[in-house]
DNA sequence: AAATCCAGACTACTGATGTAGACTGAAAAA
DNA sequence: TTTTTCAGTCTACATCAGTAGTCTGGATTT
């Protein structure tokens, strides 16, 4: 039902293995001490916390998301709009575009997406 | 001097603060009661807490941020930016864009802070 | 001066997170 | 079949956040 919450640590594991997905946790294990600097066990820990919380599941060594990176990522943004700007987005966006130095290029991208929602009418 | 991490309910401390800075630790004891729940010494140990970590001060019981509203949203938004999407703004407002449900209103006032930026020059 | 109050500090407990060493059962090697 | 190896689990421990009970020194009252 409701997207578990991934914390710092865990979320950085997901991230990679989001990108490899499924994939066995021999190789995780790999691309963790690599990427993440994390010992064999640390790496098996997390799993098992993160399949506890239905982050994902762990079959014939095979590791395989149960939620996506979209979903993850659309709560992560719910959640934090929500503890921080009282979940209202255009607090957020103003916060946003008053702080982050935003590139043309990023203002193109972002112009690009809201004429996408509107003409694609995700009013909703 | 790197403005330190506001975990959650110490935000919601925070915003209640921000909202009427300066402010005596009592206002504050009873603003928490109402709008937290929290009990008295629990308000006490969270503006200990804050204060130990330079996010406030308190003299002669007058309760004073020492980091404002803006400061922390700032730098709340870029580590979210940062450990969710990878410091990428663009990964991050196309996940933003995709996922929320926009409305009209909302795309307007994106629309028109963009237009802003633009008009007022590059960053800030 | 003795008794009372109270703001603020101290101490404390619980659950979550980050991290990892010790252990085990089953498969592979000898 | 005895030994070795190793994937995965268990146990463990420190820190932090959330929450609050207890203690204390100084101000207030009697």
């Amino acid at each position: 039902m409701s997207i578990p919450k991934i914390p710092e640590g865990e979320y950085r594991f997901c991230l990679i293995m989001w990108d490899c997905e499924p994939v066995s946790s021999l190789e995780l294990v790999k691309l963790c001490r690599e990427k993440l600097g994390w010992k064999r066990t640390t790496t098996y820990t997390v799993i098992k916390r993160l399949g506890e919380r239905g982050v994902l599941k762990m079959e014939n060594g095979i590791v395989t998301s149960l939620i996506s990176k979209e979903e993850a990522e659309k709560a992560e943004i719910e959640t934090f709009v929500e503890s921080k700007f009282g979940g209202s987005l255009p607090a957020f966006v103003a916060a946003f575009t008053k702080h982050q130095d935003l590139s043309e290029e990023d203002l193109d991208e972002v112009q690009r997406m809201i004429d996408r929602i509107r003409k694609g009418g995700a009013g909703k």
